[in-house]
DNA sequence: CGCTTTTTTGAAAGCGCTTTCATGCCATCA
DNA sequence: TGATGGCATGAAAGCGCTTTCAAAAAAGCG
């Protein structure tokens, strides 16, 4: 029986080398691989090195289960989006993943379907399974959900929102004054008759927020918002085609549509040209995001540009440092830009 | 001091009740307990009742760690996406996330960023995490890698490919078909002058396959695919457009343009619009994966629908059933589907 | 150079659960 | 009715690691 120096231990014991191999092959103490492992810096260089032969030698794993027990440390880091469907999540996604990855966390990742019940299971099977800290989406949520999270004292962060009733540590942008951007921007080149197309309302309060801005915009102009000028629908193009639709019906009809979402303004320009309806000519129309597709549609979209893989950059440092025990930076909200281009302008003469 | 039924003992203890407080509480010993969790069936009703209720009471959750380690499995499962960024496999992870949660396990995700290194690093994380199963996409990646996880002994399934060098189980579609159908459909309508736009071929087995099929379904009608006539480069739409204008820059131009993936075939209609060049009349494109937009953009694409939704699905239920100890069913090559829309015609007379 | 203080190390006790294994119980059979 | 199984239960031994705690070694000091 030959032993090559690396294969042969490693496929011999079916699970791999254990903690106790390593000491075993380093003459040294199980406490002492241990501490190898996570304060380096307390060890001797001689004992370390002997270590660390001994970790390559035998190809050496550390069981994550067994760490997590012992240490009560799952090193896994739960974020539950809305969607997953949808490319608006991913890059802070990715971003988050990456910086918690570079810690040495996982990330272990949700997606509740726009449904606030989900949502709450999600958080639930999450803090089960002891993840060492949550990232959220928004702060519309049952009470009780932010209860159970704090009993089990896990650190979270809700993002895409700068601030959320309750006082919860945050990380994103002020929904309410991009808003006011866009609407500003509208009413700025001459629009008074405006029409919104907003996601549902109900459990989401970045949606909320974005019809506040508009509102309170308006009002700065003496303006208001008529309740048969906001039409609310479930995220997506085909549903903002039909929700442009019915905006265009309206008499007087609007000379400029906020969308609340990019997909809504997607299906607006595409349903104004089944409508024989020109943009920006004969109507406005704003998105929310700047996603991929907006500069390159036509007309090229003006919209706001949200700070998405900022969020999730900024979430999964701000989480890292409260697992480090540093005292929790109070995040301030990150920008957002508005981005005019060729879909708004000012409202043809009366 | 008070004990209202539930909170008081939740919260009195840091970690939450434990399986022994349970056992106690119903007056049985901790592996009765340990059986109503995972083997409810072999444990009388009279007891079973008894620890549900204690379990309630108590509001019970099992640690996860502890279970791993004691009964090594994690019931974690293990996904990476060579992106998250785009919303291309957004669906088929949501589809895969729903499926596997359902069995009670949950769902790890990774990004490569399209890096194969990048990709083995998490799937030896994962390996190491102790995850149950793994959702890879593609075959193209270091042998060292398959032995890595076959050592291990962990159930792995290949997603976006219906076979793979190595015998590896796929859960896909044929990629070379489809991009057969789809040339022949061009082929078929008079074209003769074809291009090519594809993703990086390097370490991406369905890019290949692609190229692969379009040149099988040129020799059949004795045509060849000329080197200068494909282009490579990175997937996204900017890249699309830059890949566009150069084709258009050949002579003689070609008179259609197949994109081996969606964001190219935008890229390649808006792009021709700068050009002055009109879709379908004076060149052809056709796109790879029908998402979102191409029902929608001007003129509508045609594409062939890829099943990705269906792929993760059964890629879930697929892994689930591996873990379960059944069978792996030989899994079949899942359909696609020509779609021809507006961006494909005849090539104009000559 | 002997003594105290500070670092490093090792021994051992779990972390919370699963899982043999042996036991006691009851139904079954001759 | 006594022997023979079969089945539900409990006792106990870990799973692989971290983390006190105390002992040993190194360092500092007079």
């Amino acid at each position: 029986m030959s032993q090559n120096s690396e294969s042969a231990f490693g496929d011999g014991r079916s699970g791999g080398a254990t903690l106790d191999d390593v000491a075993r092959a380093a003459g040294v103490s199980p406490a002492t691989v241990s501490r190898c492992l996570n304060n380096p810096e307390i060890v001797r260089p001689v004992l370390k090195a002997k270590v660390e032969a001994a970790i390559r030698a035998l190809d050496y794993v550390p069981h994550g289960a067994a760490r997590s027990l012992a240490s009560r440390r799952s090193r896994m880091i739960g974020a539950i989006f809305p969607s997953l469907y949808s490319d608006l999540f991913g890059g802070a996604l990715e971003a988050l993943q990456n910086e918690v990855n570079r810690a040495g966390y996982t990330l272990v990742v949700a997606s509740s379907s726009y449904d606030i019940e989900q949502e709450v299971e999600h958080i639930q099977k999450f803090l089960a399974s002891g993840v060492d800290a949550l990232m959220l989406v928004g702060g519309s949520r049952e009470p009780e959900a932010y209860r159970a999270i704090q009993r089990k004292k896990t650190p979270y962060v809700l993002t895409w929102v700068s601030q959320a009733a309750g006082g919860h540590p945050c990380i994103g942008f002020d929904n309410e004054a991009a808003a006011r951007a866009v609407t500003r921007h509208l009413l700025d080149i001459g629009h008074r008759r405006i029409a919104v197309i907003s996601g549902t309302l109900s459990d989401n309060d970045r949606a909320e927020a974005r019809i506040v801005g508009i509102k309170a915009a308006l009002i700065e102009r003496g303006l208001r918002l008529k309740a048969d000028h906001v039409i609310q629908c479930p995220f997506g193009l085909e549903e903002g085609r039909q929700a442009f639709r019915q905006v265009m019906a309206l008499k007087p009809r609007p000379t400029a549509v906020i969308c609340g979402s990019e997909p809504f303004a997607y299906g607006a320009i595409f349903e104004s040209e089944a409508l024989g309806l020109k943009v920006p000519r004969d109507v406005s129309v704003t998105g929310f995001d700047d996603m991929w597709l907006a500069s390159h549609i036509t007309p090229a979209l003006t919209t706001v540009r949200t700070p998405r893989e900022a969020m999730g950059l900024q979430a999964g440092r701000y989480l890292l440092a409260v697992l480090d025990g540093q005292a929790p930076v109070p995040p301030r909200p990150l920008d957002f830009e508005l981005v005019v281009r060729e879909s708004t302008a000012p409202p043809a003469g009366p």
